[in-house]
DNA sequence: CCGCCGCTGTTACACACCGAAACAATTGCG
DNA sequence: CGCAATTGTTTCGGTGTGTAACAGCGGCGG
């Protein structure tokens, strides 16, 4: 095999240093500005990611293959394969969060990149700020997909006569009319429907629902129970639809019927 | 014949062996600076193209004609004929992508050329990444025309009864009626016709639709996204096609068919 | 050149949403 | 029963969002 310019730069090597970051992530770096991968790889390293880099486009799914990541950031503009052709060879067979670079000005790009199925894009020049907050929010998001709930799968979800549209973000009761849910309602009650009959922990409903760590005394949850309550077992007799457990957090209670 | 000056293509230089760069299409280069021919040659080879290059505004047409080519680039100041006529002449045959090369700050340069049918113009100096990205977006836009799906020339695209002609920029309702946009409210429209079932940020938005980059605390997106509604979730019972996504953006709730 | 008119961005205000704290109710336990 | 821990609910302030109103701009027909 010949070598390449800059096949694998340096994958992991979280510097043995003082601040020693748990890992948040391994992130692939697709670029053929050799300049600008060692800056954001660098920069991702110092804040904690694992990061390989590639500078070529083929070396992508070769990469992926060896040592799956958890995010790609792909420059749309690359020599040989096109960006956008990895970007929909990576969706053909997985969920990956994929983050897309695109030049300054050309909407045309943005947008196919969209549809190609890239999760996000950032357009030349960024600061190292937005970038973070990019990876991070993705990660977040991605992590929160795997652990079940909302994203794209728009699936209908059924219990005791009421249906949740989870695509369409719509809930209706048993006598057809919808129940109007606020952003954080409808998304606990999906974290709820992901798995019914089953002890959640208020940690793990945060952290479903609102994508957040708890903060000690947070007792949000509680409160957005007791409003999602309020709505949902306004119809119904006595007992709650969601039963509380003492000491260790909520459960959904009714059968659910994907429909 | 005589020789041409650098016809065929030298294959890609990183490598010799595995892999061969699959040609991404057949630039024509025509300017008088032998020069500058000889850089973007080297350079466009070097990244896959096939290029051929002249240094006589006649000599387009003649190349044309041996050897169609996918892509033309063209130096609007030429001897003998000028650029413009050249660009004239070669839409008057056929659909070829057209890249104008214009001295800088000649603003009428630049109009008389598009409006004379030239695609897309640079002007000098010009980095080869921004060359890059043009000449792909280009035969990108001119490839997709082809096969007939997307964005920028016509498609019709379907949500819920409706329709959007987009090379008309026309909307009718599942009526049939047509329904007055703004430019500022279609291109809105067709910014999340594009990528329906998904959180658009109004960065994204913004970006997307007006090509502009937010300016600290800009509500306009806000602003349009309420004007668009008012008018196709006018006939609409209760729920709006576009979504609110607290804290995060607008989703685009129905699913899009292109026709 | 002028005034009209539609479009767009900005501002302002009302309202919905959420989280923290306060307070009430319930549970578990001795 | 009394007490502490835990949970339910209300209240309140900060923030995000919807939309009306206003103002600037540019096109277009006199």
């Amino acid at each position: 095999m010949p070598k390449r310019d800059a096949s694998i730069v340096e994958s992991d090597k979280s510097e043995g240093g003082i601040h020693t970051v748990p890992p948040e992530g391994h992130v692939l770096i697709c670029d053929d500005d050799a300049e600008l991968r060692r800056l954001l790889a660098s920069f991702l390293r110092s804040h904690g990611y694992r990061v390989t880099t590639v500078g070529d486009g083929r070396d992508v799914a070769r990469q992926m293959q060896s040592a799956p990541v958890d995010l790609v950031i792909l420059d749309i503009m690359l020599p040989g394969t096109s960006g956008l052709e990895i970007c929909r060879d990576l969706r053909a067979g997985s969920m990956i969060p994929i983050l897309m670079l695109t030049a300054k000005g050309d909407e045309t790009d943005r947008i196919v990149g969209l549809e190609m199925g890239a999760d996000d894009y950032m357009s030349k020049p960024f600061g190292p700020r937005e970038l973070l907050a990019r990876v991070r929010a993705m990660l977040r998001r991605s992590r929160m997909a795997g652990s079940g709930a909302t994203t794209g799968a728009g699936g209908v979800l059924e219990f005791e006569g009421w249906t949740l549209d989870a695509s369409r973000r719509e809930l209706r009761n048993p006598a057809g009319v919808i129940i109007d849910l606020s952003t954080g309602e409808f998304d606990l009650l999906l974290a709820f429907l992901e798995a019914p009959q089953r002890i959640l922990t208020r940690e793990h409903l945060l952290d479903i629902s609102r994508n957040r760590a708890p903060n000690g005394f947070d007792r949000s949850i509680d409160v957005q129970v007791s409003r999602l309550r309020r709505k949902i077992d306004a119809s119904e007799d006595g007992e709650s639809l969601i039963k509380t457990v003492r000491g260790a957090g909520y459960m959904f209670v009714p059968k659910v019927k994907r429909a």
